[in-house]
DNA sequence: ATGGCTTAAAGTGTATACACTCGCTCCCAA
DNA sequence: TTGGGAGCGAGTGTATACACTTTAAGCCAT
């Protein structure tokens, strides 16, 4: 597979030739497909295919692939090349452990300040999520069900919790992706009802309670039992 | 300054060609140079200097300054270069009420399961930190002050939270370098004293809210009142 | 037939070349 | 004297060339 050629123009405003970055477009397709689970966990990701998938050259894949492994998204093995990031259970757990924290903490916080004008922002949100269910579009509730999170974060004003937590909640989704979680979708939406329930009543303990709880049951609902995993790591030879 | 040639030759085992990773070398230098106060906020950081210094294509630089941008540490404006990031006012208010988040439930958490030998190796930590505070080391005194929080964290057997906080208290370090703080590394160094006490006590509610004053101490002690950083940003030119 | 060595193909790691942009200086005109 | 624009230099953005490493296939010997 040989590079079609591409003498990088300036194109007046061609198909989209360097929208706004270009290795920012890269970063995010690839982080689109792995979330939306196009790419699974230990898939292969050679420079030179993926280069010529985008009509780049390998350089801006590199800077690509070495930022989404800043993200813990793909792992980088010297000399062997990128794939696909395979979380063990540790980091797994590790994950939850630190957004149950983190996220327990926002909850408590947001009570204190939350406006009642965010409150029908937040219902708004939920509704969106029951579409998204009702649809069965899968993409898309995955997408709002994280975004619930974020759009917390935001709410508390701190830009750095909202971006910190966003890239806690790719790695979730790569997680839950990896051991296919049992915990429905539904069941996620209902929880996010009742933490908003417990964020309009200004009841931060309640919502924090609810909210370490909707984590812990998301994480205890994954398939990451002592023997299995081995196992799964075990006999998987690379893809 | 023109490079002076080196053909990237395999050297058996010279000075240090390349000890692990190239980038990483880079990364930790410049890293090492901005927390230790070498290099100050705004510096402009150019790649082909760099590269001289370290004898290497500006290739690698520029892998190593993407890397820092994505910690905060540098700042990217496109077509301008980089530069030792600036941040802003707002920005420190966030990375101090995410330490103050994660931190207070951290030392919560470790209450229930830090071991007698764990606060052996704490008691030892502070050791070390009242003797650099005597040799006047303040390279030293600054690592290990900083350290302590790392330490609370891998104490956790949590590898994604040390390695989350580890980032957020290198922002930490350019924040209080840049607002200059009146806190005294004395008196950090006696707070960690009280939260050790109180993890010994396995007293959680007040290691929680001494590690939460903690933060918030150095936070207030910072010179970030909105009208002086505004006159403070406003006045740099550059560097 | 099987195990180990040789060698070729593919892919990554780094350097260098070239294209473009930004900022500055210098010159000219008002 | 001062404002504005052309030209130039420095520096970044991307592509390509080349060196080295790994993987895999093929061959020979046992």
């Amino acid at each position: 597979m040989v590079r079609t050629r591409m003498p990088l123009r300036i194109s007046p405003d061609a198909v989209k030739p360097v929208p706004a970055g270009a290795t920012e477009r890269i970063v995010g397709s690839i982080t689109a497909a792995i979330v939306e689970r196009r790419l699974m966990p230990g898939t292969k990701l050679s420079e030179q295919k993926i280069a010529d998938i985008f009509e780049v050259s390998r350089t801006l894949v590199r800077q690509a692939l070495h930022q989404l492994s800043r993200d813990r998204l793909v792992t980088l093995e010297p000399a062997r090349g990128a794939s696909v990031a395979v979380p063990s259970v540790d980091e797994a757990k590790q994950v939850f452990q630190v957004r149950a924290m983190l996220e327990g903490a926002l909850a408590r916080q947001l009570c204190a300040r939350i406006t009642d004008s965010q409150i029908v922002e937040l219902r708004a949100h939920l509704r969106d999520e029951v579409a998204a269910l009702s649809r069965t579009d899968v993409p898309g509730r995955t997408r709002l069900l994280a975004d619930f999170h974020v759009v917390l974060a935001r709410m508390l004003g701190n830009e750095v919790l909202a971006q910190l937590l966003s890239d806690l909640l790719s790695r979730s989704s790569l997680i839950a992706l990896m051991y296919q979680s049992s915990h429905s979708a539904a069941q996620s939406q209902q929880e996010h009802v009742l933490i908003v329930d417990a964020l309009e009543k200004r009841d931060a303990r309640a919502a924090a309670r609810l909210m370490e709880h909707h984590i812990f049951a998301v994480e205890h609902n994954l398939r990451l039992g002592p023997h299995s995993t081995d196992l799964f790591a075990a006999l998987r030879p690379q893809g």
